[in-house]
DNA sequence: TCGTCGTTTTGAAACGTTTCAGAATGGATC
DNA sequence: GATCCATTCTGAAACGTTTCAAAACGACGA
């Protein structure tokens, strides 16, 4: 029944000191003389005062507070992403909220709003569409903006993989293991990390000297999800054509996987398969899935470093667009 | 260089209008004159004003905000969890700020600090730790409190799933197919879930008149990850003993099946398998895992409406403890 | 005893909202 | 023309912090 909780004035008061040394007890301790602070902190656990952050962020106008939208929360590969923000973060005092926009423009559009609101100090932002608008009035509003999964423009960091050249190890491989007519399972283009991907792997066909329209079919699932893999199985399955199959990522991957031997398929023999992402699930799958790793955790420890600069060093910040490079690693799902 | 952005004020000054009125604009809108509201409504525009949330949420003791803290953000489970509870909330207006405990009590603390800070109006807990100091704090704040997949203890709402029936209605399966030497692959004891489960698992065998003794062994992983489970494998094969597997999770089920498979086992035919929690890799997996559905989005959803209707209701609200029963979903895991 | 200087402590002024008692406005009604 | 309502609008007082100029204190040397 206590109306509201103890404040500052409170703490102050049993202290027997000002508000002002007991924000410097909270803030600085060090500058407090030592009998003063034990005073003060006693109170504080006697009163269970716990400290208003909205008074706070209001006042100072920094929360200690960070914001990042995922595209799919469901997706490991984000989760990891998560990971590596959060720890960076945490690390130096900031606090991460977890957005899911689920691949959706106006759940983007609505997080990027509540995180306005709320007057954090940076956004980490994989995008489903570059809203150049509300980016911009973050910006314009001191937050610091990095995307993340996505090539900058120049006008902010950005931490990125190169998903081209993601395609092209995925290509590669699968012509050097002697397959020539790949299915590429993919999402909607308009999700750029499917387009690049795929384009990687033309580039990829094309370079080994062979014609992309005889070697490469597109499957396309309306989500990135497992059912969806799985029921593409049959449209992959259906004349027999393909030798091989390369899947935008592994949650995908694994559907495909689980359609195709529940369906007596054998892989690699019959069906060479190949995922992205390479999330926990590849490795441990019934055929262990060739894929093509990304560094997730460091992705997102870089992109919450190069907010936390922009943040602390202000002026001094340059914009960089960190670039990492896929890797390919092979299980048995490519080569016996 | 906009050194702080627009406030209410600005926009009163620009509309010709008094900040109540622009308050009004925003929290009423109804009891303002149509003119004006459109007046006040391009000046927002036109300034690109964005309430602070800070400010709101000092001034009218309420953020409209839910804290929700899960124990692990990699697991599927809670992501639908998640997912019901967002969808819950967003319903009534209100967001949440999504938490992973990762197991963790001191993360469990931290988040559980930070959300009492940030004075979220609810708290939705996965628990790690039964932390009734922290929980009773909270709920002393006018803070509605409901544990998530936790039986409650009378004082706050609870949702759960009643695992023990879950445990036995595995066994109560894998004796009904003929399965006379099960090992329960586990975490630590200190998770309830997974003791929980273990006992409905020696009660199906109990009430069979078998002797748990000699139908049950408990082989222990240190955590419930994929990667555990697969290694788990070599230990559960070992002695040839095992004619069937039951998994506390579905996540630890998953790479045990990698494992069986790719050391030649048969599933089901050598031994059956059955995991926990029906997450959407289940279905999809190289042989599908028969698994114990919980209702995770319906979970949350029923969490997040007994939040609100504690802080709508107040003094009306009786507390709540609303309990699931699981669902055995067969598949080719256990049965050919 | 008086300065002086460094360390602590103080107290009041914001920060940007919400809220609410009351003032203005403008019809109706007598 | 006076009165009464309902509808709109106003303005000032909080909300609980942080911050900062200035005051208080103490130790020290002159």
């Amino acid at each position: 029944m206590t109306p509201r909780p103890a404040g500052i004035k409170a703490v102050a008061a049993r202290a027997g000191v000002s508000v002002g040394t007991v924000s410097n007890v909270l803030n600085r301790p060090d500058q407090v003389a030592k009998g003063t602070r034990r005073k003060v902190e006693e109170a504080i656990r006697e009163l269970g005062f716990v400290r208003n952050a909205s008074a706070s962020t209001l006042k100072a106008g920094r929360s200690m507070t960070l914001g990042l939208v995922v595209l799919d929360i469901g997706n490991p590969f984000f989760t990891e992403v998560a990971r590596g923000v959060e720890q960076a973060a945490s690390e130096r005092g900031y606090t991460v909220l977890l957005c899911n926009s689920a691949g959706t423009p106006s759940r983007q559009e609505a997080h990027l709003r509540f995180l306005e609101e709320q007057r954090v100090d940076g956004v980490l932002l994989t995008p489903v569409t570059e809203d150049s608008d509300r980016i911009e009035r973050l910006r314009s509003r001191a937050t610091a903006v990095v995307l993340v999964d996505e090539a900058g423009r120049g006008d902010c960091c950005s931490v990125a993989v190169d998903d081209v050249r993601g395609g092209q190890l995925a290509g590669e491989h699968l012509l050097a293991t002697g397959r020539r007519r790949i299915t590429y399972v993919t999402g909607p283009d308009s999700i750029r990390q499917c387009a690049d991907r795929g384009r990687g792997l033309v580039e990829a066909v094309t370079a080994a000297g062979l014609d992309a329209h005889d070697t490469i079919r597109v499957l396309e699932v309306p989500e990135l999800t497992g059912i969806e893999g799985r029921q593409s199985v049959e449209r992959l399955l259906a004349d027999g054509w393909s030798d091989a199959a390369f899947c935008a990522n592994d949650v995908v991957a694994l559907g495909v996987l689980g359609g195709l031997l529940s369906a007596g398929v054998r892989v690699p023999q019959d069906l060479a398969l190949i995922g992205y992402d390479d999330i926990e699930f590849a490795a441990t799958a019934a055929v262990p899935l060739t894929s093509i790793q990304q560094p997730a955790v460091q992705i997102g420890q870089t992109a919450a470093a190069l907010v936390l600069d922009e943040l602390t060093r202000r002026d001094e910040h340059a914009h960089q667009e960190v670039v990492f490079r896929p890797d390919l690693v092979i299980r048995r799902s490519t080569s016996s």
